[in-house]
DNA sequence: AATGATGCCAACCGCCTCCAT
DNA sequence: GATGGAGGCGGTTGGCATCAT
């Protein structure tokens, strides 16, 4: 049995939302807080469903969400989380938490689908990014995920609220003064993000799909696992190995 | 300046999972 | 255990913006 759309009905409204109806739904989530979609629309008396109101929270109006270009480290994590997941969007932004998994999916298939493809040729084998466990991103996320547990659905009080409509930003600006202790955190997430010196040039796009890399260490030599192996274990029993292999594979064919 | 092609991204659609009953 | 509802997720699309001719 196919269940009816959650919008079918009549008088739902779709399409762009305007300044009016995000400023109706920031108001009613900085006073209920995200969640019981399906008394949004009840409650606020906006004339969407309930799904359209979450997704327009969590890709546009959620504080902290940072807009525009994608920094050369950002496309490095999003790369290689992406040849250890796959298409896990979800997964990936929560590594990533001032990105949504809407944004990341976007950039991935506009900027960085084309990229890997116009390289491929020119590193020579099937396996798009090294997948091993010297590499340099391997031990970062790690220590992050040490750091700071991944963020399903990370919901942080307003500190960042980036929207392009003038007057929802004026809206929230009594809101964004009263949360300063979570601006801390927010801050420190970025500034995580923005001063791994170290890091930077392996994670430019151009330097995670070179080939000069250190060999692989055998299994006894590889470093615990982190949470997103231990996820692909836990989750996807058999993917690990399957991953692996294309590790060893990228490996040997450098 | 006009027009068609291409790129980008917000939003929708439908399936899946989880949870309450 | 079966069922149904709600939320979550990934794929896709529609429309606007920009670029090329």
């Amino acid at each position: 049995m196919v269940r009816p759309p959650c919008c079918d009905k009549v008088g739902v409204k779709k399409g762009p939302w305007t300044p009016e109806e995000d400023i109706i739904l920031v108001s009613y989530i900085q006073e209920h807080g995200p969640g019981n979609w399906r008394s949004v629309p009840a409650n606020t008396g906006l004339m969407r469903c309930s799904k359209s109101c979450r997704l327009r929270w969590t890709n546009y109006l959620r504080p902290g969400i940072k807009r525009g270009n994608f920094t050369p480290r950002e496309e490095g994590i999003i790369i290689h989380l992406q040849a250890m997941l796959g298409n896990k969007w979800a997964a990936i932004a929560s590594y990533l938490p001032q990105r949504t998994d809407n944004d990341i999916k976007n950039y991935w298939n506009t900027h960085l689908k084309k990229k890997i493809k116009k390289l491929q040729p020119a590193i020579g084998h099937n396996c798009t990014i090294p997948l091993d466990s010297t590499f340099p991103m391997h031990n970062y996320i790690q220590e992050k995920v040490t750091e700071n547990p991944p963020l399903p659905n990370l919901c942080l009080h307003p500190s960042t609220y980036a929207s392009s409509a003038d007057n929802i930003s004026k809206l929230l600006e009594v809101w964004t003064r009263s949360s300063s202790k979570s601006t801390e955190f927010t801050r420190d997430i970025q500034s995580d993000l923005s001063n791994q010196d170290g890091l930077d040039s392996f994670l430019l796009f151009e330097n995670l799909v070179g080939d000069e890399r250190e060999p692989s260490m055998d299994s006894e030599q590889h470093p615990p696992f982190s949470y997103l192996e231990k996820w692909l274990l836990e989750e996807n029993s058999g993917s690990i190995e399957r991953l692996m292999g294309m590790s060893s594979s990228a490996n040997s064919a450098t």
